[in-house]
RNA sequence: GGAGCCUUAGCUCAAUUGGUUAGAGCGCCGCCCUGUCACGGCGGAGGUUGCGGGUUCGAGCCCCGUAGGCUCCGCCA
């Protein structure tokens, strides 16, 4: 037995007892003659004394003793000398007085300490098996756990089962970039990495599961981010017989669960519900972030009759007109006020018009265009004062509320609005626009995926060709301007799913091919069914306060994909190419 | 594919307008130190300033290229 107590445990009530503790060396205070180390497990901190006069052997072992060696000791439980009681450790009124000291093992000199939060963040990855000893992260991965926990532990009351489905699996064209393995057994055919479980879950639907869940790993080889990494986690959920509602009680009582066991708090629930246009409209943003104001305010009834041209051609041409306020950021500087133009143009926008209120004065270009009536009625509806800002866009609607919404929050950004907030604020967004059309590709594209059930009053507008005009019915939950997780009712009839597959461009013969089981599984009976995947990463990101998922992961990938501790990955010898008929293309002919 | 920021000792950072031998704190090594808890004291080692080129009498600093890291856009059903 390495120990009988762990590091966060021993307290005036133990004194007198004979205890042994394993952990590593936080701290060594060496006085020449007694010598003072706190020794850490992942409980907590200990503090052990080494004393001469007691054991001579011992302590003279302790004086080699080094920055996170791993000892085991094992003696007596005292108290500390009077006044030297430190209030700071939980287990600061005790001391171990060691008769052994065992060096389990030594460690070399630290590539970084670990008592201080390191900026290099490769460096960090290089050895994340020490920064793993930083309870920071030691903190993030228990949480990661007692979230998993909640949820399985909720699910599980609600009657789900968790079943896993394949990681080998097939490649479809929809979607993000697969991740493929090629076969050995069938040489020149590959197996995909799964995007999400969807088809297999749709399927356990047929197979009459009714209820199911996994935390289930999924892939896709896309760029990172700060919140995406090459493989991540989904908390996955389908059920049968369900409307939106069912779907969003299950998902408010599983986020409440996941509060009360991984935070202690008590979400308010049901959450609002908002429509997608409703969000754009007010928010410029499909998943708003609610924490502050500045409002998309429309300016149409304002400026139906201007004599500005910019705003009335908007109108004219069935575009738009409308404001954010920027409330008391007249001070906004000359480097702020490009970048934002800059974000405008980049989103759509011909300029960035705006009104400075300072001095009592407004500043702007675009005064001597606004009659009384129109300034009076911009004063009310947008609530100017003193030290605003306002600024305009006017375009197509979707454009005006891309841009204002991308404004709005890198203004949020400039004036921290969010920073310190505790706020937790969810909400649905519902009614997404079933297919969206990609002008590169020249092709219409699912927004959420092809199994999506449209809205039952905008199926004849699959059939009439109106393809941008028609919903879904489908929903994100949203988190302080997070998206955390998305679903949708999905197609349980094939008519209709194959109709969906012709309004994509999939060919008949391509709809057999890549998607024929499924086909044929609905027409064996498949139950009405839908359902919803969380980005468990994502949401415990938030939970943790975190910036970036990489420090809610165990082993996380740098921004290139690349594991910078095993260097994965890596080349592959010759033989195993072979074994798979594969040959490498080489280098590319100079251009 | 594109944009921005960054790279100086093991770590965190400094180095005036381009000017002497590139410094500090922590860590490391040695010696001293018996009640500390960021222990303390004295001494020491440690640098191809990411790499390559250029400008200059002289480059950590300016210019070009390149590598790596981070963030964002595109992409992510």
């Amino acid at each position: 037995m390495y120990r009988t107590h762990h590091c966060n445990e021993l307290r005036a009530s133990h004194i007198g007892i004979t205890a042994r503790l394993a952990g590593w060396v936080h701290v060594r205070r060496d006085h020449g003659g007694v010598v003072f180390i706190d020794l850490r497990d992942r409980e907590g901190l200990t503090q052990v004394v080494f004393r001469p006069e007691e054991n001579a052997e011992v302590t003279e072992i302790a004086h080699t003793l080094r920055h996170e060696d791993v000892v085991e000791v094992s003696g007596r439980v005292a108290p500390r000398i009077a006044g030297t009681e430190n209030p700071k450790l939980a287990t600061g009124e005790v001391e171990l007085v060691p008769s052994s000291l065992r060096i389990l093992n030594r460690a070399d000199v630290l590539p970084f300490p670990l008592d201080s939060d390191p900026s290099n963040e490769d460096l960090r990855l290089s050895y994340r098996y020490f920064d793993l000893r930083r309870p920071h992260l030691a903190r993030n991965l228990r949480t990661r756990h007692r979230v998993t926990k909640a949820t399985r532990d909720y699910l599980d009351e609600q009657g789900f089962i968790e079943i896993e489905t394949p990681i080998l699996s097939k490649s479809t064209p929809e979607g993000a970039r697969d991740f493929l393995v090629p076969s050995r057994q069938t040489p020149g055919k590959f197996y995909a990495l799964p995007q999400a479980p969807q088809q297999y879950k749709q399927l356990l639907m047929v197979g009459g599961v009714e209820k199911y869940f996994q935390i289930a790993k999924c892939f896709r080889d896309e760029d990172l981010r700060a919140d995406r990494q090459p493989e991540f986690t989904q908390i996955d959920i389908e059920a049968s017989f369900v409307r939106p509602e069912d779907i969003y009680a299950l998902v408010e009582g599983m986020l409440a669960a996941v509060f009360r066991e991984a935070q202690g708090i008590e979400i308010p629930t049901p959450f609002p519900l908002m429509t997608w246009h409703e969000a754009m409209d007010q928010f410029g943003s499909d998943k708003p972030d609610r924490r502050f104001g500045m409002h998309l305010i429309d300016l149409a009834d304002v400026f139906a009759a201007s004599s500005f041209k910019m705003f009335r051609g908007a109108l004219d041409t069935g575009g738009a007109v409308k404001a954010i306020n920027a409330k008391n950021f007249a001070s906004v500087t000359t480097g702020q006020m490009e970048e934002l133009t800059t974000m405008a143009k980049l989103y759509g926008a011909k300029g960035l018009a705006f009104i400075k209120v300072e001095n009592g004065k407004w500043q702007s270009p675009l005064v001597k265009f606004f009659t009384d009536e129109e300034k009076a009625a911009l004063t009310s509806q947008l609530d100017i004062s003193e030290g605003d800002l306002v600024l305009f866009a006017a375009d197509k609607w979707e454009v005006v509320c891309e841009v204002l919404g991308r404004l709005r929050l890198r203004i949020s950004e400039f004036q921290k609005l969010t920073a310190g907030s505790t706020a937790l604020d969810f909400l649905w967004v519902t009614d997404f626009p079933l297919l969206a059309f990609d002008a590169a590709e020249n092709k219409w594209n699912a927004v959420h995926h092809p199994f999506t059930r449209p809205k039952a009053d905008d199926v004849a507008l699959i059939d009439a060709g109106e393809f941008g005009k028609a919903r879904a019915e489908a929903y994100d939950v949203v988190l302080n301007g997070v998206e955390i997780g998305g679903g949708s009712i999905r197609i349980h009839e094939p008519d209709l799913q194959a109709k969906m597959f012709a309004a994509l461009g999939v060919s008949e013969a391509d709809q057999q091919t890549m998607f024929g089981h499924i086909l044929r599984a609905f027409r064996l009976g498949a139950p009405p069914h839908g359902g919803i995947a969380m980005g468990l990463d994502r949401l415990v990101m938030l939970i943790c306060g975190e910036q970036s998922i990489r420090e809610v992961m165990a082993f996380p990938k740098n921004n290139r994909g690349i594991d910078l501790m095993s260097q994965s990955p890596s080349e592959v010898d010759a033989r195993q190419l072979r074994d798979l008929g594969m040959k490498l293309a080489g280098e590319k002919p100079q251009a």
